[in-house]
DNA sequence: TCATACTGAAGGAGGTATGA
DNA sequence: TCATACCTCCTTCAGTATGA
């Protein structure tokens, strides 16, 4: 096994979209995936920018320093698409190193770090082309690359999968929920007020160290709330298991930012972002269903349209989510939703809890990538 | 005194424009 | 083509005002 620089394996290519076939425009993040780009193209001509193929790579030397990490990625699309003329796009030229396993190494932390040492002298943090290709990789066989990119893929699928089963339990609950609170007429009515606290009173002293959960750990498509630190308490929402957080402010309202806590112990005060409204039931009512009535569209909608606030921060006001009218719900119906849904709650926070523990499987995988066999089977034991 | 609401400012992120 | 300068939108932080 040996070091071998980058630019001896790749070559750059500069493929125009000369002929306008490509239309799909990527750019590409920080996390190193491609994605829709978010430029505005209007009036742009786009037969000047790059054309990539598949198990090419491009990357953006722009913001190194800045970031301190290489935005880059390799496409697996069956398909061409384009990326800015201000990106690089490469392609490995040699049949003893994978594209995949390159791949893998850019993945890593320490390849971030070196990119980063290298702008050092670049006022604007770009990292020259010269220093990119100087980058050294440790290439090994193609079978035990190969044997890499196998062990890595598994590990990722399985996070996959696990998401697609989280994705469906949680479609699963929100199918229970407007079938039997939803879609139906009622005569009926009253008022959140009967079935819902908002913010309710919880302690915590100035200086206290708790789990903080901030706004970015909150998905717009997903109960479970990530990474969860521990910080020193110095005011903002505070909660506890079975609570649910919904963001209050524009555009995270907007964008159905929205978190079950699951993660805390019995009794424990956690606190997060200012811009949290903390919901919880109210006699016999279900935590789930709590979370299940804040991701519905025509709640959502009720309090998108009450926001107010100047300068772009609109608010919605936890007083005007409480007028929100509902059917008054029977309380054999609610058990029986809390039965049911107890279960998809329950696998969810199970699969979520593997996905951490497969993502750092996988990080972990990353970091031996430059590790010695003798070193790596010492690890193994 | 503490909690909550509001707002200005800063930072993050993904770019484009332009001159050498 | 490359390096530098700068833009723009989105998101979050943190200080201050207000209320309980």
């Amino acid at each position: 096994m040996s070091y071998r620089r980058l630019g001896d394996m790749v070559k750059f290519i500069s493929n125009k979209n000369t002929d306008g076939n490509a239309t799909v425009l990527f750019g590409i993040n920080i996390d190193k995936f491609f994605m829709p780009s978010v430029a505005n193209i209007i009036g742009v001509d786009l037969k000047k920018y790059k054309v990539v193929g598949k198990y090419q790579f491009a990357c953006n030397r722009m913001h190194v320093g800045r970031d301190e990490r290489l935005p880059i990625s390799m496409s697996t699309f069956d398909y061409d698409f384009i990326v800015s003329p201000a990106y690089d796009v490469f392609e490995v030229i040699t049949s003893d190193v994978l594209p995949e396993y390159l791949m893998l190494w850019f993945r890593r932390k320490e390849f971030d770090r070196q990119c980063w040492f290298y702008t050092d002298a670049d006022v604007r943090g770009g990292l020259h082309l010269e220093a990119l290709k100087s980058i050294e990789i440790k290439v090994p066989s193609i079978e035990e690359q190969r044997q890499i990119v196998a062990q890595y893929q598994s590990i990722a699928n399985k996070i996959k999968v696990n998401e697609q089963i989280c994705e469906k339990l949680e479609a699963t609950a929100q199918a229970l929920y407007k079938h039997w609170f939803v879609d139906f007429e009622s005569v009926n009515v009253t008022t959140l007020q009967d079935y819902i606290i908002t913010n309710p009173t919880l302690s915590l002293k100035k200086g206290d160290i708790a789990n903080y959960t901030e706004m970015s750990d909150l998905s717009a498509n997903k109960l479970s709330i990530t990474k969860p630190i521990k910080r020193e308490y110095n005011g903002g929402s505070r909660f506890q298991n079975d609570d649910t957080l919904l963001a209050r402010i524009t555009p995270c309202l907007e964008n159905g930012k929205t978190g079950f806590v699951n993660f805390l112990s019995n009794d424990e005060i956690g606190f997060g972002s200012t811009e949290f409204i903390v919901i919880r039931p109210k006699s016999f009512v279900s935590p789930f269903w709590i979370y299940c009535l804040c991701k519905d569209a025509d709640f959502r909608a009720f309090a998108i349209s009450s926001m107010i606030g100047s300068s772009g921060r609109q608010r919605v006001h936890e007083s005007y989510l409480l007028k929100y009218k509902y059917s008054i719900i029977n309380e054999d119906m609610m058990n029986k939703f809390h039965k049911s849904s107890t279960v998809i709650f329950e696998e969810v926070k199970l699969l979520n809890n593997q996905n951490q523990k497969l993502t750092q499987l996988q990080s972990l995988l990353l970091s031996r990538l430059a590790v010695g066999e003798e070193e790596k089977r010492k690890i193994t034991v």
